[in-house]
RNA sequence: CGGGACGUAGCUCAGCUUGGUAGAGCGCGCGCUUUGGGAGCGUGAGGUCGCAGGUUCAAAUCCUGUCGUCCCGACCA
C-alpha cells in the first residue's frame, strides 16, 4: 500500500524553526521527519522513522555479511560493570546516573563495552568459540553539556556498536579489517561520502583506531589531509621529526638581558632590539617555550611538570592528556591543566616568565628541569626539539634569557611527547607535502581495544594448550541517527531534501493535480502497479490541496523521483521529475511503469 | 562551566521602553469561489504570555530566582 498524504501523520512547516541553525536540522523539522521532544532528544515521525529504519537495515545487512550476530542489551544498567573498568568515574559528568527505589546506582549506557565483555564471559570459555563478532543497534545516552544542531549532537541517539572477541592480535587485525571494509560499503550504500582518518584511541584505551568522517563545514571534528592521501584527526597526527643537527661547531650558549619579556611575542621583540641576530631577525619559532602544567591525578594529587615547545606553537592539553600517563608513569587518566600560581610558588627555583631547562652560572651548566635536575620537575619536549637544535629560552634568572642553548649539549629531557596541535601547512608524515585542515562529522569509529576491558572484567578462555589467556577485543561504532542528519546535510537544495534512493522514505512521490476523478483514479492505479513492482510510493491524494502546495511539499520532503499525474493525462503522458538530476520530462503513460521502475533500480544500484 | 541573545497560539513573530480585559501572518474547522507553483472572501476554534516568587489596586510588560533554547568558547569516542 502506498503512503497517502491525505492520512500521513505529517505537517510540513513553511518557516524554518527558530532554534535551528544547520540545514539538516531546519529541513528535517520543516519536512516533518523529526520533532524536538526534550533537550537533546528528538521524536521520530513516520517519514523520519522510515529513513532511520532504512539506514539501520543497511548497517544490519553489512554487519551480518561479515559474520556479525545481533543482540540487544538494556540501556538502563547497573553501575558495577562500569566501576570494574573505572568508567563509572572516568565518564564524569558525561553520563546519566540514577538510582532505583532501594538506592542502588544505575546509569543510562553511553556505550556497552562492559556488557558485551561480560556476555561473552558468561557463555564462552574456549579458544574454539572464537572469533565471535556481536553487535547491537541501541539507544545511547550521554549528558552532553550542549546539545546542538538538531540530530548532530544530542543526549539520546541511536548507534550501532559492535565488538570483536578474538584469541590474539592476528584475529583482532582480521576483525578490524573486516569491519573497516564493511564500513566503507555501508557508507557507499547510504550515499554518504566519508573519509577514513587516523584517530587517537582516547578514552577507549586501545591502540589502532580510525574515524570515518563525513567532510562538512557543519562538522565538529578537524582532520588533516596530505597531497599523498594521508589523513588523520588533528589529535592523532604524528609530528614530523626534523633531522638531528651536528652541534660540534655550535657557539656556546650565552645569557643576555631581556627585560620585561615574559611572553614569546615580547621576547622576540626584545631580542631583536637588544641582541640582534647576525643574519635576519629572531622568530618565535626559534624560541623554546617552557610551559608549566599540572596533572591532576586520580587521587586528586597535583603533579607539576614542564613541557617545552617551539615558541610559535601552543600546547594542546587534550593531546597531552593522551600521552601524560605514560610519560609520568602514573595510572588512570589524569586531567592536565595549566599550573596555578600556587603550584609554581612551591618551587622556589622557578622564575615565572624566565623558565628554561638550564641555569648557566660561573661557567657551569646546571640542569633546572627534569627528574634528575635541581627542581626534580618532570620535563618533556615536543618532537621538534631534536638533538643539536639551538634555542632562545629562559635563563632561570629574572629578566634574562639564554641564547644558543643546544639540545643534548646544554640540556636533556625525561621524554619526548606530542604536545602541540598540528597546523595548516605542517609537513605531512607521508612526506608528500604540506597538510591541509578540513572539517568533518564523525560518522563511525573503529578501535583495536586490545585487552583493556577483557582484563578489567576477567574475560579469559583456555587456549589450545589448556592455558588461560585474556581475550583480545575490538570495538566499532556507527552513529545511526547522526547519519540521518549527515545525509540531510549532504543531500538538499534550496527547495528541500533530496534523499539518496536507498534511504529515501519512498522511492517515488506521485502527485495528483487537478480535480477530475479520472486523474486520481489513474494516479491510484499507477501507484498500485509501482508497489506491485517493488517500488515504494508516497502518493499525494489530497483532493483539496492546490498543485503549488503539493509541489512544494514534495520538494521539501525529498523523495528523489516525482511523478506528476495531471494535465498531461489527457494526451496520455505523465511528468517525471528527477530531483538528483534536476530534470523533468513527459513520458507516455504506456512506458511509464517500466521507465520509472528502471530509474529506481538504476539509482539503487549506483549507490551500492 | 564562562560570555552573549532569546522564551507570547501548532509554526514564524509583534506587543514589553511608558503596567490597565492577548495580537498578526501561516497552519487548523466551516461555507463559497479558485484549481500546474504555498490562491481569495467570509466565519470560527485555539494561548496558565516557560516556571516560581516579589512589587502594585492592577504584571506578558517592572524586580529576583529558576528552567529551557540558540550562538561563541571550554568540554566531549
Amino acid at each position: 500500500m502506498p503512503l497517502r498524504m491525505s492520512s500521513l501523520f505529517l505537517r510540513t512547516l513553511r518557516d524554518d524553526p527558530a532554534d535551528a541553525e544547520v540545514a539538516s536540522h531546519k529541513l528535517l523539522v520543516r519536512a516533518g521527519y523529526i520533532r524536538r521532544a526534550a533537550p537533546g532528544g528528538y521524536t521520530w515521525l513516520p517519514l523520519g522513522l522510515r529513513v532511520k529504519n532504512k539506514v539501520e537495515n543497511i548497517v544490519r545487512e553489512e554487519m551480518n555479511a561479515i559474520g556479525g550476530q545481533e543482540v540487544h542489551f538494556p540501556a538502563l544498567l547497573p553501575k558495577e560493570p562500569y566501576e570494574a573498568t573505572g568508567r563509572w568515574e572516568d565518564y564524569g559528568d558525561g553520563i546519566f546516573r540514577l538510582q532505583d527505589r532501594s538506592g542502588s546506582d544505575f546509569l543510562l549506557a553511553p556505550t556497552h563495552e562492559e556488557l558485551f565483555t561480560l556476555l561473552v564471559k558468561d557463555h564462552y570459555s574456549s579458544y574454539k568459540d572464537l572469533p565471535v563478532y556481536l553487535y547491537q543497534i541501541q539507544t545511547k545516552y550521554r549528558d552532553e553539556a550542549r546539545p546542538r544542531a538538531g540530530l548532530l549532537r544530542v543526549r539520546e541517539f541511536i548507534m550501532k556498536d559492535s565488538y570483536s572477541f578474538t584469541i590474539d592480535q592476528d584475529g583482532l587485525n582480521e576483525a578490524y579489517d573486516k569491519h573497516r571494509l564493511a564500513y566503507v560499503r555501508i557508507f557507499e550504500r547510504l550515499g554518504l561520502e566519508v573519509v577514513a582518518v587516523q584517530a587517537m584511541a582516547g578514552a577507549m584505551g586501545g591502540s589502532r583506531s580510525e574515524e570515518f568522517l563525513h567532510p562538512s563545514a557543519a562538522g565538529e571534528d578537524t582532520f588533516v589531509e596530505s597531497p599523498g592521501g594521508y589523513r588523520a584527526n588533528v589529535e592523532a597526527v604524528d609530528t614530523v621529526v626534523p633531522e638531528t643537527i651536528d652541534y660540534t661547531e655550535a657557539p656556546a650558549a650565552e645569557v643576555k638581558d631581556t627585560p620585561v619579556s615574559t611572553t614569546i611575542a615580547a621576547l622576540v621583540e626584545v631580542a631583536n632590539e637588544l641582541a640582534p641576530k647576525d643574519n635576519g631577525s629572531w622568530e618565535a619559532s626559534e624560541t623554546l617555550k617552557c610551559v608549566v602544567l599540572t596533572a591532576v591525578l586520580d587521587g586528586g594529587e597535583r603533579q607539576l611538570f614542564v613541557v617545552a615547545v617551539p615558541g610559535d606553537r601552543e600546547v594542546d592539553v587534550k593531546r597531552l592528556e593522551a600521552f601524560i600517563p605514560d610519560a609520568l608513569g602514573v595510572a588512570g587518566e589524569p586531567e592536565v591543566e595549566p599550573a596555578t600560581h600556587d603550584d609554581i610558588a612551591k618551587h622556589a627555583n622557578l622564575v615565572p616568565g624566565y623558565i628554561g631547562p638550564t641555569l648557566l652560572q660561573d661557567g657551569n651548566a646546571i640542569p633546572m628541569l627534569g627528574t634528575k635536575s635541581q627542581t626534580g620537575i618532570p620535563f618533556f619536549v615536543d618532537p621538534r626539539i631534536v638533538s643539536g637544535s639551538s634555542w632562545v629560552t629562559g635563563a632561570n634568572q629574572d629578566q634574562k634569557h639564554v641564547f644558543g642553548l643546544v639540545a643534548d649539549r646544554d640540556f636533556t629531557w625525561d621524554a619526548v611527547i606530542e604536545a602541540t596541535a598540528v597546523r595548516d601547512g605542517d609537513p605531512a608524515p607521508d612526506g608528500s607535502g604540506p597538510l591541509a585542515t578540513r572539517r568533518g562529522m564523525e560518522m563511525g569509529h573503529i578501535f583495536q581495544l586490545g585487552r583493556k576491558y577483557a582484563e578489567a572484567l576477567d574475560l579469559k578462555v583456555l587456549d589450545e594448550h589448556g592455558k588461560q589467556v585474556v581475550v583480545t577485543m575490538g570495538s566499532y561504532g556507527i552513529g545511526i541517527s547522526r547519519a540521518v542528519a549527515a545525509l540531510a546535510e549532504a543531500h538538499h537544495d534550496d527547495k528541500g531534501l533530496i534523499w539518496p534512493m536507498n534511504v529515501a522514505p519512498a522511492h517515488v512521490h506521485i502527485v495528483a493535480t487537478g480535480k477530475d476523478d479520472e486523474i486520481f483514479e489513474a494516479a491510484e492505479e499507477f501507484a498500485t502497479k509501482l508497489e506491485a513492482a517493488g517500488v515504494e510510493v508516497l502518493y499525494d491524494d489530497r483532493r483539496k490541496a492546490q498543485a503549488g502546495v503539493k509541489f512544494s511539499d514534495a520538494e521539501l520532503i525529498g523523495v528523489p523521483l516525482h511523478l506528476i499525474v495531471g494535465r498531461g493525462l489527457a494526451k496520455g503522458t505523465l511528468e517525471l521529475k528527477d530531483r538528483h538530476a534536476d530534470t523533468r520530462e513527459d513520458i507516455p503513460l504506456d512506458d511509464a511503469l517500466d521507465h520509472v521502475v528502471a530509474l529506481v533500480r538504476k539509482y539503487q544500484n549506483s549507490q551500492g
